[in-house]
DNA sequence: CAACAAAGTTGGCAACGCCTACATCCGGTA
DNA sequence: TACCGGATGTAGGCGTTGCCAACTTTGTTG
């Protein structure tokens, strides 16, 4: 292995990968060729096929692992020092981030698991966001939130979140009314949330 | 005109749009083809061209169009009777009916505006959300609403609508609790608003 | 009526996804 | 140690696509 020039890669998955996420932050997943990521690492067109059986397989694979640094992120965030309000809204600040700043990746996530591979899809995005009910689970428990459904409210937070996100990636508000825009909001929203009970 | 089997299609840009537009709905934005669509429609493979000067044009067009019935949908549901609450209800019913009726053509309108068209489609974004900043400035005329930026309120309000319209068309949400978490979304949306002052 | 522009046709090019057949390398096993 | 099979990479081909250029038909207009 690392033995560059010789027959087999070593590491062409990994390979293909990386390239391909580079590819897609900076051209969209249109812009996404087996071939031409098999020419950019230097391999035949029909090696990536060993790896990933159609162009499918590879949206696929980085749809998970963006899921996959979503959740961390937002564990992360959830994480974060500080009272609950305070969490809350670093999630808010920490999805937003993401979702702007991964733009193509985000959607990618959201475009595609309307088809087939829907399972494992799936699970991504619900352990993406798990996280983010846990905090809601956590504020009712320790009396900061009224009683209710804990998923229903995360996924009215999270639709939030990302219907910001999208109006900012399609250049409807400003980028620098984002940070106040996502702070009223999270602030209607736990208030609204609070003054249900 | 209305000539069929002539040399001239007669109006080949309204039939392709059209054909475009089921197509879009059924199979999603990336089957469509300029050939495929020239084929059903019975015209040779060059013929589009004339009329959109590349494929990137009629997804441009199915947009802007997109973007007016959408503008059209809002603006009826605005103007449904009854109260205030009872308007921003309808308003958000119909966001959502449509964004997940119309789940292609809602990311079409949503995931192409990064690039550069900006203006035009910009602008058809803009109008279709008219009608729904118009509701919130009239909330506010008529007390129904505390004072403040009527466009931050309607912009948190439709992104709101549109992360659940995302959510549910993922296959996150399931369509039978889609209405209940409308529903709670709006609510808490009104009084976390309303608690403001 | 002749000239011209609009609209449609034919053919070609390069790129792509996917398929099949073949080559090479590595690891387990006789 | 020799070998053999599976995993990995290569070479080439097929059908489709978007785009371009050259040509034809049609209808309008001076």
């Amino acid at each position: 292995m690392l033995t560059n020039r010789s027959y087999h890669h070593g590491d062409l998955r990994r390979a293909l990968l990386e390239r391909a996420g580079t590819v897609l932050q900076e051209s969209g997943a249109d812009a996404l060729s087996l071939r031409k990521l098999a020419r950019d690492i230097g391999v035949s067109h029909a090696a990536p096929a060993r790896h990933f059986p159609d162009r499918q397989a590879l949206l696929d694979a980085l749809a998970a692992d963006g899921f996959d640094r979503l959740r961390a992120r937002l564990e992360e965030a959830a994480a974060a020092p500080g009272q609950f309000d305070q969490q809350v809204r670093c999630v808010a600040g920490a999805y937003v981030d993401f979702a702007t700043t991964e733009a193509n990746l985000l959607e990618l996530l959201f475009a595609h698991n309307k088809g087939g591979s829907a399972g494992v899809l799936d699970q991504g995005a619900v352990d993406a966001f798990a996280p983010t009910l846990e905090i809601f689970r956590r504020g009712q428990t320790e009396g900061r939130l009224p009683a209710g459904d804990p998923v229903r409210l995360g996924l009215i937070f999270i639709a939030t979140l990302q219907g910001i996100a999208v109006l900012a990636n399609s250049g409807i508000t400003r980028s620098d009314q984002l940070r106040p825009l996502i702070d009223e909001a999270v602030t209607h929203f736990l208030r609204g949330v609070r003054s249900s009970a």
